[in-house]
DNA sequence: GCTCAATTGAAAAATATTCTCATTTAAACT
DNA sequence: AGTTTAAATGAGAATATTTTTCAATTGAGC
């Protein structure tokens, strides 16, 4: 149950907090710590358990309203697995997209978009405005590779 | 309560079926027909109803059941919208991906796969090595569009 | 038509998420 | 540093969603 971080994520959302005129709460910067430290996506559970690590008893509606306000500005990013499950990764305010592997959720940099440069063209024909997309790179890491027999 | 239908969409499913030697249950080519029928992608109580509207009393975990099949023999795919919900389009096994109206959750067509031709020469000098992904664009189509004051 | 394994329905169980409201707390202001 | 106040939290209840169980039903091959 240890205290007393900061490192630059920490830094970043409590920016973001303020510029909102949100709080910036010791639950709230222990879900980023969480988050950033695990290098992993974790699922609600999982955050809520690192939360409670760090801060003792925790509730987990705070950890599943954190989420959804993090969501909103760009703290974090929700991402879907193949499996049906979904998981959280921090992430800063910038276009960025995310390559997961499969078995260990780790995240890896991928930091081009590859849609920036797409022609739309033929849905905009249909009258239809792209304003938004999801992009999420699946597979294996080195280290799982290796794990793994097949 | 109407029956006696037979598309396109709905023999596809029925030949993955057969060579997979399960089984085209009403319940199942309901699913299919509701889907398909719709334009737009349909959440699991949405197909439910359309389903019970189709073959009378109908039970969830059975949609729930062919969804989760239908997923796996590629002929649903799940769609993640940007507000957490999601729900399921039909879509033969092809590799396809999907562009989504976030007010009515109509489909439109975007046969190109914007990745294919991407470099993952990042991620993999990282060891990672891309096996899959996720893509849907986001936007609004023209009726939408025309129908909100913004 | 008969047989049998696959599938379904209905309800219970397990999970996941949201809501309520009394209590606590961060931040702004002395 | 102490006070004030709106925002945030905790705990548990309430909902919603998904999965499981198992007896009854049904599709597909014979």
């Amino acid at each position: 149950m240890l205290r007393n971080f900061e490192c630059a994520q920490e830094s970043y959302a409590k920016k973001v907090l303020r510029e909102k005129g949100l709080k910036s709460t010791a639950q709230r910067l222990a879900v980023v710590h969480v988050l950033h430290t695990s290098g992993k996506s974790l699922s609600v559970g999982e955050i809520h358990d690192g939360v409670k690590e760090m801060l003792g008893a925790t509730g987990l509606a705070t950890i599943y309203r954190t989420l959804e306000m993090f969501e909103e500005l760009g703290i974090v990013k929700r991402l879907h697995f193949p499996d049906g499950g979904h998981g959280y990764a921090f992430s800063r305010g910038e276009h960025v997209h995310h390559v997961v592997c499969v078995d260990c959720r780790g995240l890896f940099d991928f930091p081009e978009c590859p849609v920036e440069s797409f022609d739309y063209a033929s849905v905009e024909k249909q009258g239809f405005r792209v304003k938004d997309h999801l992009i999420q790179l699946f597979g294996q890491c080195g280290k799982c590779r290796e794990q793994v027999a097949y």
